[in-house]
DNA sequence: TAATGCGCACAAG
DNA sequence: CTTGTGCGCATTA
């Protein structure tokens, strides 16, 4: 994970350049800290990208370029039109993490949030380095697919686009796997993220419309697996995706949300628990019509992120019950939850947290070295004073993810008895 | 010369 | 209208 101390002197720099209205890019980024701090440019780079990776750093491309945005205050303000979301929408337009407490989303909005900055499209890494993978592999697939998908944009959607380049590389898995790999060491091979053609979608809920769509760099959790498997979408058609997995948490919660159709389906077929994050790519294109789109990781790990993204619908799905599909998905989730927890590493459950709209907590459970284990054992005080965050996003996290998983985790185990 | 400051145009809700 | 962004140019160190 990235030192705190760069996490700051970059946090810092970023806010600094947006108040200068100058734009935050690699190399205004690395010269001040450079500058400030005497750090190298290349390390600053490096630990950019681990921020990125966790999700403190969002990298978008705005109007044609590359930017980064603080993820703690990134206010997130387009809601969609997405029937349901739009109720609760905006109560907390407002909330700078920084600020009042930083809580970024949680009720609500964390939910189906997302934020999104204007139009900013989420870029993996940078494009600069050699990794970009493609998103051709799983090209054929996509397009035949989405091969329909409108791209609304024109220049812009160079990026989501079809083709050229494209914003996401993924490179691979820092957090999840291993963290002391770099990010960058990664496995090209292994973690490709697809991206899929289409890019956004208006309908989506995060639909960006020209490119943005906050998912910023890739993380796959996994960085050992083979990529992708293949599902049959139900349209029949097969596709292999691969997905980073962290993408973006806040898509993926929306989707969540919407998971009825996704999930369902994949629950019917009987891949169930794996299958149910989404991943932004999906969300934007699916916005002519949301096709039924999986996705699946590579490794264990993915699966085991996968598993945290189901927990975080299981949580939303909580507050609206509204079916016994659901229910009983959730149950095949908890399920796979629940041994999966006791395996969750240091940089799952940061992972998690992050996801869950806490990517500056996250740290702090990564600086704890929380890890599935501790997550179980953790109590109220310790989440509330032991981390040393603000209280507001303490007492979301753990109401809403940390006693929830808890709960979950022991039933299913009293089941077992 | 580099770092900063900031007016203004854009885009989106 | 409001808000976030960042270009482009003026100013400052």
């Amino acid at each position: 994970m990235s030192e705190p101390m760069y996490r700051d002197w970059i946090l810092d720099t970023i806010d600094s350049l947006r108040s200068r209205k100058a734009r935050p890019d690699l190399e205004r980024i690395c010269r001040m800290v450079r500058r400030r701090h005497g750090s190298a440019p290349e390390q600053t780079s490096e630990e950019l990208e681990k921020l990125i990776q966790e999700q403190t750093v969002l990298k978008v491309n705005y109007k044609g370029s590359i930017s980064y945005r603080n993820a703690a205050k990134v206010v997130r303000r387009s809601r969609k039109k997405d029937d349901h979301t739009t109720k609760r929408t905006a109560v907390e337009e407002a909330n700078h993490s920084d600020l009042s407490n930083g809580d970024s989303a949680l009720g609500p909005i964390d939910q189906d949030e997302t934020e999104h900055l204007e139009n900013e499209v989420p870029v993996s890494m940078e494009t600069d380095s050699t990794m970009e993978e493609e998103e051709e592999q799983e090209g054929a697939d996509e397009d035949d697919h989405e091969g329909s998908s409108p791209s609304p944009e024109g220049e812009d959607a160079v990026q989501g686009g079809s083709g050229a380049a494209h914003p996401y590389s993924a490179p691979c898995s820092p957090s999840g796997s291993r963290p002391g790999q770099s990010p960058v060491s990664d496995c090209p091979s292994t973690c490709k993220t697809s991206r899929r053609s289409s890019p956004l979608s208006p309908s989506s809920p995060l639909a960006l419309r020209q490119n943005d769509c906050v998912c910023d760099s890739a993380f796959c959790p996994a960085d050992h697996g083979p990529s992708g498997m293949q599902r049959n979408t139900g349209s029949g058609a097969l596709k292999t995706i691969v997905q980073p997995s962290g993408t973006c948490p806040w898509v993926q919660k929306s989707l969540v949300k919407r998971e009825r159709e996704d999930g369902v389906r994949m629950e019917e077929s009987g891949l169930a628990s794996d299958q149910l994050v989404p991943d932004c790519v999906d969300e934007t294109m699916k916005g002519s019509d949301r096709r039924p789109k999986t996705t699946s990781f590579p490794s264990d790990d993915c699966a085991k992120y996968k598993k945290g993204m189901d927990v975080a619908s299981y949580v939303m799905a909580q507050d609206d019950v509204k079916n016994d599909v659901k229910n009983r998905e959730i149950s095949v989730k908890k399920e796979t939850l629940r041994q999966n927890l006791l395996l969750w590493s240091v940089a799952d459950v940061a992972t998690y947290i992050s996801a869950a709209g806490f990517p500056e907590q996250a740290v702090a459970f990564r600086t704890q070295e929380i890890d599935g284990k501790s997550l179980l054992l953790m109590q109220r005080s310790d989440v509330l004073t032991g981390l040393s965050i603000r209280l507001g996003p303490a007492l979301k996290i753990y109401e809403r993810h940390v006693k929830v998983l808890q709960r979950t985790h022991f039933l299913d185990e009293e089941d077992d008895l």
